[in-house]
DNA sequence: AGCACGCCGACT
DNA sequence: GTCGGCGTGCTC
């Protein structure tokens, strides 16, 4: 064998090294070398060795360091038959790992799933209709095996086959063998069916028409350009992108188009939307599809054949071959952000990746974020306003109950006032719903003799009650344990009293006082599965629920024609606790829920419940004027220099040894650099100090906008030395801190 | 992310 | 005496 010269700069007609990024958290791509016959590309999936073991990953564009020792190179092993990703994908890869500061190989194990779809799946072996011979015995089993066959145009397993034909296989496989079936070997993973775009979809009102026609112009211009689409629940959104999502598809026949979606409840009644209009059920990706469903959507969306995806935000980081356009549902929803692993928003990476790779891209919501109304504001992004297909006021009829002034009875949670709207309104037949967004039976279990709140073991989390299990559950980290009947801490009997509301109390309370009612508890604790959520839905509309108690599971989405009371029992929880966005989620919340209430011929009306009624965003919520509410967020966050007027981010420390991660949080503060513009505030015990055994400490780095917070957490993490007992973890623009 | 190398406690 | 716990660090 002959050596090979590998050093960059050398005249050849092949690389001879070339850089692999691997999805694996490393700080950039290794090297490695091409022997004789290999020809990777920028993009292509290859294998490699590494360490003791065999790697995927991705053949990335640039040069080697130049202290390369060439000698110390592995070469690749296998090119993979998929088509490479494409120099915009690594690009945005890139961006994203600059953006969030996880490593490249962190962003791309979110594309390639660490190359769990690389390998082609063994070919399932699928019949057609093949040449009838002459001499065949037409039984009638057969005769339906064969007619069934007629209606295929894609060979479909034999069971599949029989199963149409009502037969049994075994027909299938002696059809089979005398040649009137043909056997074809097939890939399981079938191409999805084309969305037909020419079919034309719903009648659009004339607003709709006008909002269409914007985003359609905006579309053939093939280029960036972020829209809002701004419309009222029932104002025809959905049918007005769709249009857009058809003129990206028919422009180019092999532009592919995401929508995304903040969760995945409301997938199903989407994509039959979807499959009603475009006549094909296009590509779904969330967490709910299975291993081999997953791996159908990747393959397929890698080699450009699926042009329509329908996914959680995780679907982002698809390998599409052409990406032409994005549509961002619900874009105020914080489902968008994500929270473990990579931390990122997927509603600005996508429009990162819209901007990168120069296309449209679409934001949607009746109630948009401020971060998007600012960009409208500033010219940023193009606002598309529908009209509401009804007219007139989008809101319910809003007043508040003031609890200083008509408070409930002693361990009682609901006013007397609210409590006579739902008697009139059981009265005249209608549905009222009582909303507390608090899962459980009581938020705080506490030891009346010794005062113990009671925790989860490892952590600092309350313990919630919840009745009807008659257990004790820490909504953060899981554990539950059946509730005990003497206190943990000083074994007190039952001293245990359950403090404050959840929505299994109220439903409590509602029994009592209403005992002829019909009465529902609607969480994600009674309500599991999508059938259950389908059952109980039907219920309401069938009008055999009087009263429905829930959480925010309800505000999503679902409508209920002949509910025309909305309680919140309390309109104030979600305004405290260290959340910049806590006034605008009550807000959206609020409105949402409120929103349940009379959506069809019947008016509705909501009570708020709260406990400081001037609160601008509990005043608000009676005029319902959220431009003068959003304004005044806008003023109150510009004051302050936060988001969108300033940068934040993030910097939690964590570790099993508390002194440890106290004595790197305390090197953290003498090293932070002097830098214009920068504040880091900290450390802080983040709000759950301990979680599952570890301890948790955290920074906060205001910027304003004209610097880069990444450089400067760059510079000042670079210069500390933290033992790799104690994690950190960077979240540019979090949304949750204290 | 794996996986090996390394230094301190309970066993055949 | 050894087996094995998982803390620390490296992988082109």
């Amino acid at each position: 064998m002959t050596e090979a010269p590998s050093l960059p700069g050398i005249a050849s007609d092949r690389p001879q090294t070339v850089q692999v990024l691997l999805p694996l958290p490393l700080a950039r791509a290794y090297t490695y070398a091409v022997l004789d016959g290999m020809a990777p590309q920028p993009g292509s999936f290859v294998s490699v060795p590494l360490g003791p073991r065999e790697v995927r990953g991705v053949v990335w564009p640039g040069e080697p360091p130049a202290d390369l020792k060439e000698k110390k190179l592995k070469a690749v092993l296998q090119i993979y038959d998929v088509p490479p990703l494409t120099p915009e994908l690594m690009q945005f890869v890139d961006w994203v790992s600059g953006y969030t500061l996880f490593a490249p190989g962190a962003v791309l194990r979110m594309v390639m799933r660490s190359g769990a779809y690389l390998d082609a799946p063994r070919p399932q072996t699928g019949f057609m209709l093949g040449t009838l011979p002459e001499n065949l015995n037409l039984t009638p089993q057969r005769e339906k095996v064969l007619a069934a066959a007629r209606g295929l145009n894609f060979p479909v397993a034999a069971s599949d086959l029989a199963r149409r034909a009502g037969v049994s296989d075994a027909v299938v496989r002696s059809l089979a063998t005398s040649g009137a079936l043909q056997k074809l070997e097939t890939d399981p993973d079938q191409p999805f069916e084309e969305p037909d775009f020419r079919r034309k979809g719903h009648d659009l009102s004339a607003s709709q028409q006008a909002a269409a026609d914007i985003i359609r112009q905006q579309v053939a211009t093939k280029s960036y350009a972020g829209l809002l689409l701004d419309g009222v629940t029932g104002s025809g959104k959905t049918e007005v992108y769709l249009e857009a999502v058809a003129a990206a598809l028919q422009q180019d026949r092999t532009a592919q188009v995401l929508v995304l979606l903040p969760e995945i409840a409301l997938t199903m009644p989407f994509l039959k939307r979807l499959t009603q209009r475009f006549g094909a059920m296009p590509a779904h990706w969330h967490s709910d599809v299975g291993d081999a469903g997953r791996r159908r959507v990747w393959r397929r969306v890698a080699d450009g054949s699926a042009r329509l995806v329908v996914g959680a935000r995780s679907a982002l980081f698809l390998p599409f071959q052409n990406l032409r356009l994005i549509i961002v549902d619900e874009e105020h929803e914080g489902a968008y952000k994500q929270n473990e692993g990579v931390l990122y928003q997927a509603r600005d990476m996508a429009v990162a990746r819209a901007a990168q790779a120069n296309f449209p891209i679409v934001l949607a919501s009746a109630t948009p974020s401020l971060e998007t109304a600012v960009n409208v504001s500033l010219g940023r992004y193009t606002s598309v306003k529908l009209e509401s297909r009804f007219g007139g006021a989008s809101m319910p009829d809003v007043s508040l109950i003031d609890m200083r002034e008509h408070p409930p009875e002693r361990g009682e949670w609901l006013s007397p006032m609210l409590v006579d709207a739902v008697n009139e309104n059981t009265a005249k037949g209608d549905q009222s719903l009582l909303f507390l967004n608090r899962r459980g039976y009581a938020p705080l279990t506490i030891c009346r003799k010794c005062g113990e709140r009671l925790t989860a073991p490892d952590s600092d989390t309350w313990l919630v009650e919840h009745r009807f299990s008659n257990t004790l559950v820490c909504h953060h980290t899981g554990f539950s344990m059946p509730k005990p009947d003497r206190c943990p801490h000083c074994n007190s009997k039952d001293s245990l009293a359950a403090c404050g509301p959840g929505v299994e109390r109220i439903a409590e309370e509602a029994v009592a006082k209403w005992p002829e009612a019909r009465i529902a508890v609607f969480s994600s604790d009674t309500v599991q599965t999508n059938a259950a959520a389908q059952a109980l839905l039907e219920k309401m509309a069938a009008r055999e629920i009087d009263i429905l108690v829930a959480t925010q599971i309800a505000a999503k989405g679902h409508h209920f024609p002949h509910l025309t009371l909305v309680g919140v029992v309390d309109a104030d929880l979600g305004l405290a606790g260290g959340d910049l966005r806590a006034g605008e989620r009550t807000w959206q919340v609020l409105s949402q829920v409120a929103g349940r209430a009379g959506r069809a011929e019947k008016s509705g009306r909501a009570l708020l419940q709260t406990y400081q009624p001037e609160h601008p965003v509990i005043a608000g919520m009676v005029t319902g004027d959220r431009d003068a509410f959003m304004l005044a967020e806008q003023e109150g966050r510009e004051m302050l220099g936060f988001p969108p007027f300033g940068r934040l981010a993030a910097l939690l420390l964590t570790g099993e040894n508390e002194t440890q991660v106290n004595d790197v949080a305390r090197a953290l503060v003498q090293a932070v650099p002097q830098a214009q513009g920068v504040e880091v505030w900290g450390p802080a015990p983040a709000p759950l100090y301990r979680l599952r055994g570890s301890y948790r400490v955290r920074f906060l780095v205001k910027a304003t906008r004209d610097v880069s917070i990444q450089n400067f957490i760059r510079a000042w993490t670079g210069s500390v030395k933290i033992p790799s007992s104690v994690r950190q973890t960077i979240d540019i623009d979090p949304y949750y801190f204290l």
